[in-house]
DNA sequence: TCGGTTTGTGACGGTTCGTAACAGCGCGCA
DNA sequence: TGCGCGCTGTTACGAACCGTCACAAACCGA
């Protein structure tokens, strides 16, 4: 297995001032209120198994939250992105660690201040359970590519993922920005560096993504992308699955 | 791939006449108001994708919920239990199908009035959440064993998980029950059906397992099963990921 | 008892892994 | 500015694991 850039734990983070706001409807704007913290790439927010004091909300940059079995392998179970929560679902330990992909800003909030607030707004409550809906949809979609998609289907699963991200704050944007390592995706998609690797060269000789720069890459054909991940991302064409609720 | 035993849609539940019970405090003394239905082993409980207006809670028997993607493959994302609760985390369709692995008691609840008790009760609403992050916390392990775990460690953990399961009713129980087929567990396990015979078999020569039966097997040596499963299970030796912990 | 389904076992082959060598890029330092 | 070094990523090749195919045996319900 493939050694990794073990991050330093942080016990202080670096605070940004950040001028108040009114009150808080949506959980973002709850966010809001607390502190910007900032973290350099690779440092570690906490470890599976810590006690779970805080929730976080990523402000900018990658996050990245996985779990270490027995002899060092790791299962990168996300990536989390400007807007989402970190530690949502969690009793009293965290289920995962979580690292800093890139430079990082977040804030956090203490767990019981977090459940009081919850508790004690209607509106936070519907969107929290939204949110935690969202992430087990995700958990589940997981499961499908990690237990049935071959290498392939993967790689195209994981861009196309990653361009419905980019297009959702610019609509017809091709171009997606992969800010982790391969080392990151490998582990993200149950495959190895070099197949994640030989996977990118086919598409690209096959002309379906360009390289465009070290760290992103132009989606060509997304369309093309889409038939090969194996069952998702159909847009119009029917699909057996759509055509069936009653 | 294989085939599978399609289930018949059931519209028309047979309905069993049930005693009212006093003041609801959990969500099972919640679920035990409602009419109590039956169904008989194959039969559908709803598809994905179906407009999510029930929530179920298996009263008897097993439950196998699962996902199926374009040309027919198959992920079975669960297997629920007496007790387990069907269907919590989701918004307006389910994320999967649910079909009866055997004969199946189980009660419904509107999702409407579910969500209006649950935010009625301040007992109800820790429950649920503590269950939504036991689904969680499930997944995030099936993610782990479908990503980096060889056949035989996601057989010792399935076999382990099942073990588990039993003693929690009968403490020193080693004969456990498995009422779904072969093709059941490879859908499980991300594997074939080849495979798990093949390991059940290997597991058995080496005088791990025994069987018992046709759909049952006796655990000879549980700690001999956890020490392959790769990663978690230990229970008295220091485990790396346990010892860290501040 | 019979036929279909489920399970078990073997041989074979393919996808992915693992090792290794090399190339590209960034960084520090002379 | 040029050089060397380390890290990341790419490519090649042999090996291993697991899937595929084929068939027999066991089981189950009619």
């Amino acid at each position: 297995m493939h050694a990794m850039n073990a991050g330093q734990r942080i016990d202080r983070f670096q605070l940004i001032p950040i001028a108040a706001k009114p009150a808080p409807s949506t959980i973002e704007a709850l966010f809001k209120k607390q502190t910007l913290c900032q973290v350099e790439a690779g440092a570690t927010l906490f470890y599976e198994g810590d006690s779970a004091s805080h929730l976080f909300e990523v402000v900018q940059g990658v996050l990245r939250i996985f779990k270490i079995i027995g002899d060092g392998r790791r299962v990168i179970t996300g990536f989390l992105y400007p807007g989402d929560l970190v530690g949502v679902s969690l009793k009293d330990r965290y289920l995962y660690s979580a690292e800093a992909v890139t430079d990082l800003r977040f804030r956090r909030f203490g767990r019981r201040e977090f459940q009081d607030a919850v508790n004690a707004s209607l509106e936070l409550r519907p969107e929290l359970f939204a949110r935690l809906c969202d992430e087990m949809a995700a958990a589940q979609n997981q499961m499908v590519l990690l237990s049935r998609k071959n290498a392939e289907e993967r790689v195209c699963s994981f861009l196309l993922e990653h361009l419905r991200r980019e297009q959702r704050t610019c609509p017809n944007a091709s171009i997606i920005e992969l800010p982790m390592t391969r080392l990151d995706i490998a582990d993200y998609l149950g495959l190895t560096i070099e197949t994640v690797s030989r996977t990118f060269t086919k598409l690209m000789s096959r002309g379906l993504i360009a390289p465009e720069g070290r760290h992103a890459l132009r989606v060509v054909r997304a369309r093309g992308l889409a038939r090969l991940t194996g069952g998702e991302y159909e847009d119009d064409n029917d699909f057996p699955m759509r055509s069936r609720h009653n």
